[in-house]
DNA sequence: CCAAATTATTTTGTATACAATAATGAAAAC
DNA sequence: GTTTTCATTATTGTATACAAAATAATTTGG
């Protein structure tokens, strides 16, 4: 009797392999993702890359143009908004279901990802510490017990970083230095409503940091080096 | 200069077609959907097919085994509780949207709306009310002028579908009657208070209904989620 | 007759071939 | 020199063929 072991398919894994690349700002929005440059650089047949980009786009972070092919998304200011909008309804939420919830080894995976992110920032490591302020907010929705708002989460912060790509200054730090860990604190003090209310100004202090006044900058596509 | 036009791959077609079935309760939480089946039906190759059933997979309507096929999900009552729990706080939020954007063309859809699902009431067509009550809330989502919420309900709303399919007493009308149509006095009168109140104890009105305290209904064999 | 093993059939997984469309470059016209 | 047109190239869209896996059917042994 064999345990009916969860295969994780390709195509997931092609999906999430360009999802990293998209947080850690190595793919920018509005990049052309070309099947034959992909299905070459993965060793792997057109068919499976068509595969993992509609998974893609089905999840927002790449559109396809019905001739054009695929291209990775560039949200309008507009867009940027209304995911910000989005997040600060669902991640007070989602923190009330973490502080419910977690268990000892929770909080302690979280330390260890206060941990991550800091030493990404002492190394001045950019691309570390934008993948990992996002998966901050990923690893949260892990915990807070509702797999749709995880789901959701997962998709609302590559996003996110596609937006911070777009409308960040270049000289700002992406992410306030300690909010995460003030965050954490108020978890694991169990203090629901400074926990809630950090994670609101967290995401506010975020949006406020971007420019959404004017159009996307202009940022060119250096598709290239990725897969070189 | 031609505008460019959205043309609707043929994918996503055969996709809503699954997804009004489901709504509809024509198909049944479980249920496989075989490629070789749905590439005769729909007259296209079972690469379509394919490409719709990951889209569905993607949306969390089906699920999707290896080497077994794709399988109608069915939802634990934990998952129920949890589609509930999100929608409780989403569309709150999503009826301030409204009220605060809607144009007069807008509430007469709304009207338009409610006009078919008494029709459907009045005709004892109980398909067509169980779709028609979980597209109510997802016009609603359109009017709310946040696209990811829009997008989240556009998944929501068949998932519970298929909820009311598992665990709704089959003598019990799905939908309290007047509901929607206070929803939408609320909020043609801009009451933002009642409104939001009223979505909410409509929304606990369903889940009370259902019997999410056993099991899953014996509707199928429910061979699939034991896998995963 | 029932159970286990084996064969046959069906169904899914993947790559590839070819058609259709768009992008590119070169030549011609103004 | 610039623009338009046409031929070439590259890329996407779709179906199909074949391999691998699972399910169904059959045979064989007890």
């Amino acid at each position: 009797m064999s345990t009916v072991e969860a295969v994780k398919p390709q195509a997931e894994k092609i999906a999430e392999t360009i999802i990293n690349a998209i947080m850690e700002h190595r793919i920018a929005p509005g990049s052309k993702l070309s099947e034959g440059r992909m299905a070459e650089a993965f060793n792997v047949s057109r068919t499976k890359i068509r595969q993992a980009l509609t998974m893609l786009a089905e999840s927002g972070l790449v559109q396809l143009l019905p001739n054009r092919g695929a291209f990775v998304s560039s949200p309008t200011p507009e867009e940027a908004r209304e995911v910000f909008a989005l997040r600060r309804l669902l991640e007070p939420e989602m923190i009330r279901g973490v502080i419910r919830r977690a268990k000892k080894q929770d909080l302690a995976a979280l330390h260890k990802h206060l941990q991550a992110e800091d030493e990404a920032r002492r190394n001045h490591n950019r691309r570390a510490i934008i993948r990992l302020t996002g998966d901050f907010h990923i690893l949260l929705a892990g915990l807070c017990g509702n797999r749709y708002i995880d789901k959701i989460m997962a998709e609302l912060c590559p996003l996110t970083c596609l937006i911070i790509a777009l409308y960040d200054l270049p000289q700002t730090p992406a992410c306030p230095e300690d909010e995460h860990s003030a965050i954490v604190d108020a978890i694991e003090a169990g203090d629901e409503s400074r926990a809630t209310e950090l994670m609101q100004h967290h995401l506010q202090h975020i949006e406020n940091a971007l420019q959404l006044d004017s159009g996307p900058r202009e940022n060119d596509v250096n598709w290239e080096q990725i897969l070189g």
